[in-house]
DNA sequence: ATTATATACGACAATAATTATCGGATATAA
DNA sequence: TTATATCCGATAATTATTGTCGTATATAAT
């Protein structure tokens, strides 16, 4: 309950690596696979994700890889985290209809505040509070 | 992700329920599992949780089931999601070291300091916010 | 006492979400 | 031309969550 996945954190993982580095400089999803220990299929998985997301640029072939192309610090990590993994809420029903109990559901409203609580506690870092 | 569980979302259902009603009046477990469209087996499994962290207290027999116990006021969100879910965290790596990453992870710290954020907003409330 | 109705609880099964693997494609530097 | 990299859909395995079953115990009502 109230985890992070694998996928973001294999993601803030590779971000923080990629930070670390003078920009220019690229690094492949092996190199970052085998240096933290992640299944590299799925971390290749994840950084054309987030490539996709314009994340991160791809340079093809060999000597390729990664490179930051986004600002860290303009992505807060509710942006983030919906960018990675869909849309974020303490409970499905804010964006998903489809729970037995919501036509008498008696916690609604109050679970609705709390989750906007947590919205704004992720809204106000960046991923770059995770990456520096 | 993030998301809380079931057995979090029905446990504050029924105390609600219990908190609507005169203190001294029972509710059963077929009562609340009918109203609010609960399977009723789980419902059960929950209440004699909450039975046994003293939350509720049970009346056997028929005309029996459960009554508040605790001041709902004075357990925050953090305790009461520890008493029914077990230890809280964004990652494991926070209460058990059985991690891939751990010897390498360059986000534990930032991660850690996420958490406590988090931590400390859910502290910030009690379940009596979800039950009013 | 007997019966009906309730909680108590361990073992197990089904489902869903997450995590991981496989196969083959395309791009490009050397 | 070759080696090394990203790309990407399909699928498998694993784990966590959710739900079920069977049986025992407690007690109010008759």
């Amino acid at each position: 309950m109230l985890k992070l996945t694998r996928k973001v954190e294999y993601a803030l993982i590779a971000l923080r690596h990629m930070q670390d580095k003078a920009p220019e400089l690229v690094s492949s999803t092996k190199e970052i696979a085998t240096q933290y220990n992640i299944p590299l299929e799925i971390l290749a998985k994840t950084l054309q994700h987030l490539a996709k997301e314009n994340i991160i640029e791809p340079i093809n072939g060999p000597r390729g890889g990664y490179r930051l192309k986004a600002q860290l610090g303009n992505i807060n990590l509710v942006e983030f985290f919906e960018r990675v993994e869909g849309p974020l809420g303490l409970s499905d029903c804010f964006y998903d209809s489809n729970c037995l109990q919501i036509d008498y559901c008696n916690i609604r409203t109050p679970i609705q505040r709390i989750n906007a609580n947590m919205i704004n506690m992720f809204r106000s870092m960046t991923v770059q509070d995770v990456t520096s």
